[in-house]
DNA sequence: CTGAGGTCAAGAGCACTGCTCACATTTCTT
DNA sequence: AAGAAATGTGAGCAGTGCTCTTGACCTCAG
């Protein structure tokens, strides 16, 4: 089943990924080039097509990647702490999704950037998609069980309580409006200063973005989890 | 001075842009295509290059004009209001920029999306890129003065104390610390659910995104202002 | 051990791209 | 009206993604 074919097959693989990666870093994801990369191979830019059917399937490829190292490396720092250190976890998983963020700005960018009009994500993107959100859903469904009640009020108004029972349902947590709306409001604050830092609309604000980042990080953890 | 030239020179220019608008709006900026445009324009494709030098040249083009017209969709709601109704303020201003992402989602991705490694945002974007800013800033700059305090609290480290010293400075804020980081948290947080929502990350969330968005710009209005 | 079937690479070629340059044409200025 | 400046043209270069035919190689069954 695995002779020299297989492994040579495997290997170029590899090459042609690792590759098309550093093209991303340096140039962009628009810029990748398929015959350059075959150049660096010494192939024929046709041999290619025998190991990605097309452009946008390399592409495509990365994008699983990168969600699935993203997944694992917030999935580890979630872990590595007692499951009822609340703040502990919430600040790892914070954390870890800049510091992945900043030393992967290519794979950051694939991911959360700007998407191609028109582009469909495969289904094969769905399950990396969800690991890390798993991670950070499971951990206001163990803060709302465990009793935490946020330090925020949510509007009671008819239709924002019919919009967070659609929440509940739809990520399978089972928390009061306000936990809901604290949880996903710290997780947008949390990306939204990690992308305004990544794609330089901060430059000239901070001296060192990563100071006001773990404040930040360590006022929602608070809020959310309702420990003053 | 204005001849005729002139006036069929202002209409091509314009022209030129309308369809690269279009073309970034259903194929995205990788896909825009000089070209394209000559022939939907009925001129040799290297007529472009007499209104704009380079590919890239137009691109930026676009990009200022929508910092351009973001910031004047953010002032004129911004304005609309009175001075002193804070929290009116604020949630005009947010949901300005949220409706503004959402009818104009090509320009938002230009300006806030994956930016292209190696490509240094020419001078005059400069000006254009802060205008949203400073309404914001001003109106942090409003609450401040005008005796708000917001109901968080900044962890108090040297370091942090440090970092928001610079970021006092740096935007001409005279706020309290819990105040810059109530409110920087308030508008990446605002920022970041614009982002999950259009780049297609919360699709299965919500079922109707505006209200969840409703509910916090309210919340975080409140909590920067410090009122309830 | 040999030959069939599957796998892989090569190279030519198509249609597209950004961009340049010499040249012709048109408009503005003097 | 004449010269200068602006504008449009078309050919051409170097690059791109992708396809197709052709031939070489590897693997495995008979």
């Amino acid at each position: 089943m695995t002779g020299k074919r297989a492994a040579v097959r495997a290997d170029t693989t590899a090459a042609i990924i690792r590759l098309a990666r550093r093209q991303v870093e340096t140039r962009g994801a628009a810029n990748l080039s398929l015959r350059e990369i075959a150049r660096d191979l010494d192939m024929a830019s046709s041999a290619i097509y025998r190991y990605f059917e097309s452009r946008d399937q390399l592409l495509t490829v990365l994008i699983i990647d990168a969600y699935d190292r993203l997944g694992e490396a917030i999935e580890t720092a979630d872990t590595k702490r007692d499951r009822d250190d609340l703040i502990g976890r919430w600040t790892a998983i914070a954390m870890a999704l800049r510091s992945w963020a900043l030393t992967n700005r290519a794979d950051y960018g694939l991911v959360f950037g700007t998407p191609v009009p028109g582009y469909e994500a495969p289904d094969d993107t769905i399950a990396p998609a969800l690991r890390y959100t798993n991670v950070v859903v499971r951990l206001l469904a163990d803060a709302s069980s465990s009793g935490c009640t946020p330090s925020i009020e949510s509007p009671r108004t008819r239709k924002i309580a019919g919009e967070y029972r659609y929440v509940r349902r739809a990520i399978g947590v089972d928390a009061p409006d306000a936990t809901l709306l604290a949880g996903l409001s710290a997780w947008a604050a949390v990306f939204g200063a990690i992308n305004q830092e990544l794609f330089g609309h901060v430059d000239t604000v901070y001296a060192d973005p990563g100071i006001h980042f773990a404040a930040l990080v360590d006022m929602l953890g608070r809020q959310v989890m309702g420990l003053t």
